[in-house]
DNA sequence: GTCATCATGTAAGCCGTTACATGATTGC
DNA sequence: GCAATCATGTAACGGCTTACATGATGAC
């Protein structure tokens, strides 16, 4: 969204900035960048002369293109990079696929859709609040008959027991940026007034 | 591993059980009891009449077949059900997985190896616990990085935030059972002396 | 001139899902 | 006799991984 990217740096930047936990591999960016560009999300930076995609428009390296890389055989871009930008069609199905809790299947990426929650509008982010809130709630209401199922030896209760403070932890995180947003959409109101 | 089961039971149970959130298919469950049998961990259970699997052997519903069953058609059990026991060797790999976190893989499966910790011995379980714990500490120093770099906006912050509060979460409980683990041992030897 | 790293891509395979096809049992 | 539910299985597909194949660039 805030800038112009290639495959590898991709991977480079999300092992860098999020650690092996966020293991992304070459066998998934490349199919999914070549799939975004047939679907018209994604489109191929072309360069100064003309070909697609050069050193010097808008990757990281490039911030300050290194003097000796200008030096180099012709003088043009490595003609193996291959840089894309995003298009509007894409910014337009990035933002509904987050304000969509079906699209992106909650139980499994509310993390990463409040990581990126900065794009939603407040009224989405408040709305998508509030739904995970009402499934947290019924999710804890199912690990607490766990917690206290007799049939259920001491480990496995253990597990149900911790995984209910996880969800009372989810909730406190819910509530708390539910109350932030209400504050600042107050003091949204009280400026305009 | 307590008693014998077939593949719609397993389904069901493990749905009224834990819930919408143990959702396996019979997709995955079918294709699996079969493959299973095939490397001999587990084995189809004869009927009395010796046909393989009957409504009388070890099922739910037989808990005390009820008294129509046992009237209808010919009396014998329904030709449709296949009821399997785990063998030996299903135990003994049962276990080996069980106590090795790179068999199934413990980022994903901490939780299921806990809640089955029981068929685990006492030095197996200290050893898995102290092995998680090293793990979910550097996570926590990683999670902590996130959570202080300025050049993520606020919602991203958050994310990491409350990653790294889960994570003091999860140690909290691992010290919790390294604990439990330890006192039991010590009241073991106690008694033994 | 050669080695590490940067860079892109394809192929095979794993594991799970949904959807489909089929048939037995039970309740009414 | 008919519908609901119990019960087993197959087929197509999706998304991700590892392993493989290939080549350019930069450092020394």
């Amino acid at each position: 969204m805030d800038r112009d990217h290639h495959g590898y740096e991709i991977r480079t930047q999300l092992r860098d900035r999020l650690g092996v936990w966020a293991n992304v591999s070459f066998g998934s960016i490349y199919p999914a960048l070549a799939r975004l560009e047939r679907q018209g999300c994604v489109e191929a930076v072309p360069s100064s002369d003309g070909r697609l995609s050069s050193l010097s428009t808008g990757s990281l390296s490039g911030e300050r293109a290194s003097l000796r890389s200008l030096r180099t055989t012709s003088g043009i871009g490595r003609r193996g990079r291959k840089v894309y930008r995003i298009t509007e069609r894409g910014r337009r199905d990035f933002v509904s696929m987050l304000a969509d809790p079906a699209t992106l299947d909650d139980g499994k990426n509310f993390s990463l859709r409040m990581a990126l929650a900065q794009y939603l509008t407040p009224n989405t982010r408040v709305g998508l609040l509030e739904r995970r809130r009402g499934d947290l709630i019924a999710r804890l209401a199912e690990v607490r008959v766990g917690a206290n199922n007799e049939q259920l030896d001491l480990y496995a209760r253990g597990v149900m027991e911790h995984a209910a403070q996880g969800v009372e932890l989810d909730l406190a995180w819910i509530d708390d940026m539910l109350s932030t947003e209400r504050r600042s959409q107050e003091s949204f109101a009280h400026e305009a007034k």
